[in-house]
DNA sequence: CTGAAAGCGCTAACAC
DNA sequence: GTGTTAGCGCTTTCAG
């Protein structure tokens, strides 16, 4: 197909192992032959051959990504990111996609390794110790983002469960009485890597119980966590509520639901999400939510993964921040 | 690293070339050493090398994305299912961003050519008589979709004269005495691949004069569209007003300015709006718009490639069917 | 039906 | 400094 090594050597007179050392800038060739080599390879337009290379050194230059998909607005964000800062660095990225199922999952990560992948960043849906050592068997460097699996592994976000208490705090210092929090089904315990929603459900208990609230929040962890809302009463004799959902979907949902029953927000009850996902922008009233930069996460992620391919570690990445947004829901 | 085929070979006293016959089901080979070679690859768990079979077959296995971005709702919809479709085939998917930018656009598709892929699925952003040839050039098959390049390439899309000429009939049907259509800068022709965009903006026109509209509507394509319509009056003396935008994000945008002047929707202005985004469930009112199986795009785009790459041709894909999706906006 | 051998394009260790 | 050579793991052609 393209030009090769050989090629330019016999051009050149030289032999192919003199063309490496000048095309990868290597030490032990004058500087003479390379320029002329340099200047012969530009001429041709030489390509490296990737997959040549990647046999001859057991690199593929290639990061493989594991989400569960992009639907969330959040991991497009996060793609995007991750896209650009590897190729930024050279790497090509492969994108596995797992919908959220354990079992695929493993699929995926069999699949990126088959490619040969130099290293994975994912955000896991699989946890526990025999995944762990499932991971440890790969023999290569893995990012963990969004969702923590050990400390066997880097891991990028933010301390949900610190952001998700100082939302709650903000809320308390409302007037509300009664407190519902809305999560997915930790049913999922054992079986799913829940750890952020696990994280995000002790920070709202140990938020309210510091703001002094006696009671129990409700719960609602059911999949059908709209039928069960709407069950219960906002006006009348009830109590006024806020509604504290684990994520931004969450949260539009229930405010569809609450508005569907000709409810107001923040009058007959509050509503608060975690996430800022980009389309809060054309929602109204404007939701009260936590905003952290997912960009951020794929640059460090992609970072934190380059440096641990090349040097074999990494600096360590610190939590990142994070920040209430006020809006009029809540 | 892995199991090789060497190692099996010597284990089932063979050569690599017959274990190479019976891994891959090819003829020559007898069943009895066949079956026994079969068991033991399967008992050592081998994992054929793609980097040394793409070197020796030139080919990966992999297809190439290009995309401007993932933000727009659509994207990831068909990312999903673009992966989802390549990974069920054996192949792997390399996904590279343009951010709309020709010139990164062609970066982007040196790095897959790089990567060796196999073939591309492009949302173009470049256009003309150049780029074709260039990608020609690349000799490896190409699928567009969303945007037309040339007939050269399979199209993967819907027919967006004709639907947005539906849209129209649609709303003339209504009271409205006014029409506006707002649009990304055509001004970018010839810069930028806006096929898709002048399709819809013709579809536009096309509508009005067969439904008897004398006027020409006010076409917006300023970048800054917002403040062009808020230079305009809807209420008082004007004409009652509709406002079509060639996607929703436009729409929600307009709704959003609209909403902030305190207009009522449709009973002041009425909008419209294209590609149903999955946000749209989550805005009141309702906004009407065009619908399109975007996920359905991606198999098709998938398996229209693996036919070429595999047979070096593929049946022709017709264009997608589409639906006007009625809601309280207009 | 099976084996041997020559690559795919690049890298790296060892000679000269 | 530069050339030579032996792979990386798999495929494929040509003998036998």
């Amino acid at each position: 197909m393209g030009v090769t090594i050989k090629e330019i050597a016999v051009l050149c007179g030289v032999s192919p192992g003199t063309v490496d050392r000048a095309l990868n800038h290597r030490p032990g060739i004058s500087e003479k032959t390379k320029a002329r080599i340099l200047k012969v390879a530009e001429q041709m337009n030489y390509q490296p051959d990737y997959m040549a290379r990647s046999l001859a050194k057991g690199r593929t230059m290639t990061i493989g990504v594991v989400l569960f998909d992009l639907y969330n607005r959040s991991f497009s964000q996060l793609m995007n990111s991750i896209e650009a800062a590897s190729r930024q660095h050279g790497y090509f990225v492969d994108l596995v996609l797992t919908n959220k199922d354990p079992e695929n999952e493993k699929k995926c990560i069999e699949h990126l390794i088959h490619r040969k992948v130099d290293g994975i960043i994912i955000f896991a849906i699989n946890q526990g110790e025999e995944f762990n050592r499932y991971l440890k068997s790969l023999q290569i460097p893995v990012v963990t983002i969004c969702n923590y699996v050990s400390d066997d592994w880097s891991y990028i976000g933010i301390d949900d469960r610190r952001a998700m208490k100082e939302a709650v705090h903000y809320i308390c210092e409302k007037r509300y009485e009664r407190f519902i929090y809305v999560c997915p089904p930790l049913s999922y315990r054992g079986r799913t890597n829940i750890f952020t929603q696990e994280e995000r459900l002790a920070g709202c208990l140990e938020g309210l119980k510091e703001s002094g609230i006696e009671q129990q929040p409700i719960i609602i962890m059911d999949k059908d966590y709209i039928g069960a809302i709407s069950q219960l009463d906002f006006v009348g004799e009830s109590k006024t509520t806020a509604i504290i959902c684990s994520c931004d979907i969450y949260a539009l949902e229930v405010m569809n639901h609450l508005k569907s029953r000709g409810l107001h927000i923040p009058e007959d009850v509050g509503i608060m999400g975690f996430d800022n996902i980009d389309v809060l922008k054309y929602i109204s009233p404007a939701l009260t939510t936590v905003e952290y930069a997912v960009e951020e996460f794929g640059s460090r992620a992609v970072q934190c993964m380059i440096e641990q391919i090349e040097q074999g570690t990494c600096t360590p990445v610190p939590l990142l921040p994070y920040q209430i947004i006020t809006g009029e829901s809540i």
